[in-house]
DNA sequence: CTGGTTGCAAACGGTTTGCAAGGCA
DNA sequence: TGCCTTGCAAACCGTTTGCAACCAG
């Protein structure tokens, strides 16, 4: 059974059924392994020619993330991204030119919690954080 | 000189002028050392009983960015923060509930850029990083 | 007087909501 | 048949823009 698969029967173990859109979304999540905005899932849906709202992906983008499928993530300005939850603890790198995520395991960040806490009393625990780097990809870069 | 005078006298070298709301922002962002957002400087314009236009803070905004006297940063969401470009290399810690913001020092990302670009050959150059933390504070923790 | 600064209303872009229609189990 | 899913239009929220009036230098 592929994870699709997997994520389909779990879902529908909770009520949820099978459409073409939840399908079409863990589909390309697990296809793709960097995190995909909702303009991506929109081009990518034009690509296979599957006609969908905005509205509809929203909504799936929305179950899956408080089923806890994926996660949502915030990089830049005014959009989200999106990536499945069950991939190991990584970070990103995003070009600001075009917006491309590549992902990245180092962090390192384990010995550097506890520094955190140390210098900010107000806070009380951390329960996640961010590590992202911002720069120019190489396509961009030539231009 | 204060900060603040020094920066404006610096604006005027540029052509631009004296004005209230220039005055506040950079009187705010000197007393506060903690990053704010668009709404906390609304905020902190009505407890100051000053009457003005969110375009003209925003406008405000952009120019000091413009200039290079404020930095633009974006923790979560949908809103972004602003803090003096001149203050020292810091992270944020930012509580879930919230949304208050308080900074750190500690980095220790310098060795890491390195093992980033080896790990993403797709990119070229990195020119800025976040690394910020999310949690809760201690007021949000009791309720 | 000149051109930087302001207020207002409207637009913008990504995202969400209400509601009625559609369709999987 | 029940209720999950969908499409449409409108609302939403932070931010930006056009334009005419204002005012610091």
């Amino acid at each position: 059974m592929t994870n699709k698969e997997n994520t389909l029967s779990q879902l529908k173990e909770k009520g949820h059924r099978f459409s073409v859109m939840r399908n079409f979304v863990l589909d390309t999540l697990n296809k793709n392994h960097e995190p995909l905005s909702a303009s991506d899932f929109q081009r990518l849906l034009k690509d296979k020619k599957i006609s969908a709202n905005k509205t509809t992906l929203y909504r799936e983008l929305n179950l899956l993330k408080k089923e806890g499928i994926v996660l949502e993530i915030q990089l830049t300005g005014n959009k989200r991204w999106y990536e499945l939850a069950s991939r190991n603890h990584h970070h990103h790198i995003i070009c600001i030119k075009c917006d491309k995520v590549k992902d990245f395991v180092e962090c390192g960040s384990k010995n550097i919690i506890s520094k955190v806490l140390k210098q900010t009393p107000d806070f009380a625990e951390i329960t996640n954080h961010t590590f992202d780097f911002f720069g120019l990809c190489k396509s961009c870069v030539k231009k």
